[in-house]
DNA sequence: CGGTTGTTTGATAGGCCTCAAAGTCAGTGG
DNA sequence: CCACTGACTTTGAGGCCTATCAAACAACCG
């Protein structure tokens, strides 16, 4: 069920067999949601957080106006909103952008496994430190980076966050978003993300159709976003 | 020395005196730096980490063309790179922009005092998805408001993480920043900095000049950049 | 198969960038 | 005390990137 979820832990150092089954044994349920199901509101009081399954979910934040910005995407095997384990509260919707399930783990077993494991305690904090760096590089592409590098450099993060727990294949991925969610989370809009997207197409030979991104030439697309994954912090070590 | 950065965790939570005599003991020198400089370089690998005990630090990010985005400002009584404890390394640097005086936290005594104190474990980690909140906020910023809410909302957020440390007074605060730098943070050029202060004088009178900003009408300017501090986690609850 | 949602294209406008130069200010040294 | 210097701020002109508005087109779904 939470395999991924291991996976990536796993990818970042490592986790006993005790570990293991207390994190195992810390869900309490699993739920299913459809698409552009809102799974947690912003500003409700949290006592459980939840790890994606399978699918598409994300952070997101609504302006006065109607419009949004996507703040994060989840792939399956992310602790989308552990964040709320200590925060009490999210200041974010986190919402569904495909059929998406969810494993639930109460926040009271979440206490009893890091109080138990405090190696545990770091490396999920290290996991919410890891969507932090994730956060700033978002940012370095909002504030400086072209709309076109914007993009390259987005499909490049989600092909190593996705090849990590197996979701890649024949140099591509699935990405179930319509190009007006792709430009929420690229801060364009949806009419210039469809541009975007031709000239991507163009120039480093990235297709992106039918919820499906398909990379020809990544070391291409690499060079359009100059992209360097370390901010992934991809090294197995000690937490 | 470090009582800013008590009176800045007592503002979310209750801080017992054994708690706070552990986070005391666990400093092991102060440092001074000159403006301008780098005190933790990206990709170094990381044991301590750094609590700002006066003066302005940021967190930044440099491109290939030389230029850069700033990450986050920190302000004193700010863990600038705690962070660092679990991701080992930084993907940013830390830089002064004004001159600091630093707490040198080394990390085995985070180590020990966070799993002497589970609670402290979780107050830290607290502090950290605060800052991701803070990042989070800012994406929405460069994504999707304009350049004058952008520096507006900056402006307001400022203010009330200076106000939760007694570093207002006179309806302002000092902010010993260049124009350069303040366009760095706010994903923009120097020249439409500058030009942006100029429209925010007129429209919200609020002055930017010889590193103080003042603020005649808070409510004025928390309109321009419908500022809501929610994102910021005042309320004091149990962690 | 009609309606709805999502994609694509075109025309126009505007916000912000770029380049360049002038103006201001604090600090320095003669 | 006053040139001189370097850093920073301010202004102007022109252009590009991206937004906006509108409409046609394509794909999906009950």
């Amino acid at each position: 069920m939470i395999d991924k979820h291991i996976l990536k832990l796993r990818a970042r150092d490592d986790i006993g067999a005790e570990e293991e089954t207390a994190i195992r044994g810390a869900v309490k349920d699993v739920v299913r949601l459809p698409a552009d199901s809102v799974v947690v509101r912003a500003f409700e009081p949290m006592d459980y957080s939840t790890i994606l399954v399978s699918g598409l979910a994300c952070r997101q934040k609504d302006l006065r106006d109607g419009r949004r910005q996507i703040t994060e995407l989840h792939v399956a095997g992310d602790f989308t909103d552990l964040h709320s384990f200590t925060l009490k509260y999210l200041e974010h919707d986190i919402a569904t952008l495909s059929d998406c399930r969810f494993a639930i783990v109460p926040h009271d077993r979440l206490r009893e496994i890091t109080e138990r494991f405090p190696h545990l305690a770091r490396v999920y904090w290290f996991a919410t430190n890891l969507d932090a760096a994730i956060h700033r590089e978002w940012s370095v592409s909002l504030g400086r980076r072209s709309a076109l590098a914007r993009m390259a450099h987005l499909f490049c993060e989600l092909y190593v966050r996705l090849d990590l727990v197996e979701l890649t294949h024949d140099g591509g991925y699935d990405l179930p978003l319509t190009q007006a969610e792709l430009a929420d989370t690229l801060g364009m809009t949806a009419v210039h993300a469809n541009r975007t997207l031709q000239e991507l197409r163009s120039l480093a030979h990235v297709e992106f159709a039918r919820g499906r991104v398909s990379i020809s030439d990544f070391d291409a697309l690499k060079r359009v976003a100059e992209f360097n994954p370390a901010y992934l912090y991809l090294d197995r070590r000690a937490r």
